[in-house]
DNA sequence: CCAGGCTTTACCAAACCTTTACAGAAAGCT
DNA sequence: AGCTTTCTGTAAAGGTTTGGTAAAGCCTGG
């Protein structure tokens, strides 16, 4: 259940408030806690000041560069970093890298991606090995759900699902005993904020519940919570 | 005091002449036999020669970045690598440490603890090659995959694959059941992160599987994770 | 200059996501 | 209970995304 990074505090210095924002809200989706700095005037204090796990730097910005911000934080930590560059533009990237940059990231680019590197700079940066084996098997009783193969099966038989749908699951079976609700769902599943009449969860959800009635006998569940969301629920 | 290492012979590729000389004539001292190279252009036929038992390499080069360098030395050898890189500039571990280096040296250095890493690394791969730590061969069923000759075989006949696509089939299986994502791909294959609308890897993947195809009639499977990236698999 | 091989582009088919519409269930109200 | 409103299940149509594939472009080493 306890993804990586989770509680991580991350230092966002970015200048378009509408993608930080958004970007904000979806990393706090995934448990982050977020401080967003669009000026970077005051980025270089907050990165050294040792509040923040990491930091996510667009090379971007209006009045200093990125890479200039880059050098001066790396003057005084050690903080990883992950910097935001434009498509294609392999000057800022050797030059961000060899300053020390922890990774980059090309515009546009998907928040799940971003996520992902998000969490690879902070694993590798905690105990490089330690704990470096998710749990990698989720699910109750004869479910078996195997993120990084992305595999489900129910007693040893495979369920062929989607890649909705099996984002789904593992939301769902996240969310434990907690009900998901529609929006946290569709911002982690769809990555994006949910929004009235926006019936796609629903239709994944039932999707998903079908499959997983076929193939468990019941043994799994998807249980509606009206008004609400969804639960998984199954015989422990 | 001849130690590990004694008369090993080492690839040094630094364009800095004053600093490499005296490392030079320190490693000499140590008891290595020593060989410059200092534009780094003959750099990736030194190291892949097989005359050197490991290859101590600058990243801050003046025409080539030793990142590139560490990569076409990494396609065609398993030498061992320690890299030089700036202060601070834990140039890229990601990158780096990815790409198969054994260690890294931030400068400035000093060269008893240079020297206690190359020994390390030596110490290492020779400890590697007389346990049966090391799998040189992967593979599954009756695909035969041996890394440090880089050769191919389906039931004893020879399969020919490019460079790429032999480090794409190591990299697969590698990750065994847990699929392998397109960025992870990339970087472990083509040295670079991956962004969207780069369909080299699924190029790659499609004329390897082809290959594999033809030459197993499906006993070796290349599994598509839409969405994801991709899985060997193959009847156990 | 050629050859081999990596990358990019373009196009197509298949997979799959989203939307829509409607019916049925649940909850509220009188 | 009935009636009304709100919400969800479900099927199907439509549209979008994704990956396979061929081919052209491009780079590099010989």
């Amino acid at each position: 259940m306890k993804t990586d990074g989770a509680g991580a505090h991350v230092l966002l210095v970015d200048d378009d408030v509408d993608l930080s924002t958004m970007l904000r809200q979806y990393l706090e989706n995934e448990g982050f806690r977020v401080t967003v700095d669009f000026n970077g005037k005051q980025a270089v204090d907050a990165a050294t000041s040792g509040v923040y796990d990491a930091v996510i730097l667009d090379v971007m910005l209006p009045t200093i560069t990125g890479i200039e911000l880059l050098r001066r934080i790396r003057q005084d930590s050690a903080i990883p970093i992950i910097m935001l560059t434009a498509k294609g533009d392999q000057v800022d990237r050797v030059i961000g890298l060899e300053l020390g940059a922890d990774d980059y990231m090309p515009k546009p680019y998907y928040p799940p991606e971003l996520v992902a590197r998000l969490r690879a700079v902070l694993r590798r940066r905690n105990g490089e090995r330690a704990g470096a084996e998710e749990d990698p098997e989720l699910g109750f009783s004869d479910l078996k759900v195997n993120t990084p193969a992305r595999r489900v099966t129910w007693q040893g038989a495979p369920i062929q699902l989607t890649t909705t749908e099996f984002n789904l699951l593992v939301a769902l079976l996240q969310s434990g005993d907690r009900v998901a609700t529609r929006d946290q769902l569709s911002r982690n599943v769809l990555g994006r904020a949910w929004e009235s009449y926006d019936r796609s969860i629903d239709v994944h959800a039932n999707n998903l519940r079908q499959k997983l009635l076929n193939a468990s006998e019941g043994g799994v569940e998807i249980e509606t919570v009206r008004g609400v969301g969804y639960r998984a629920k199954g015989r422990q």
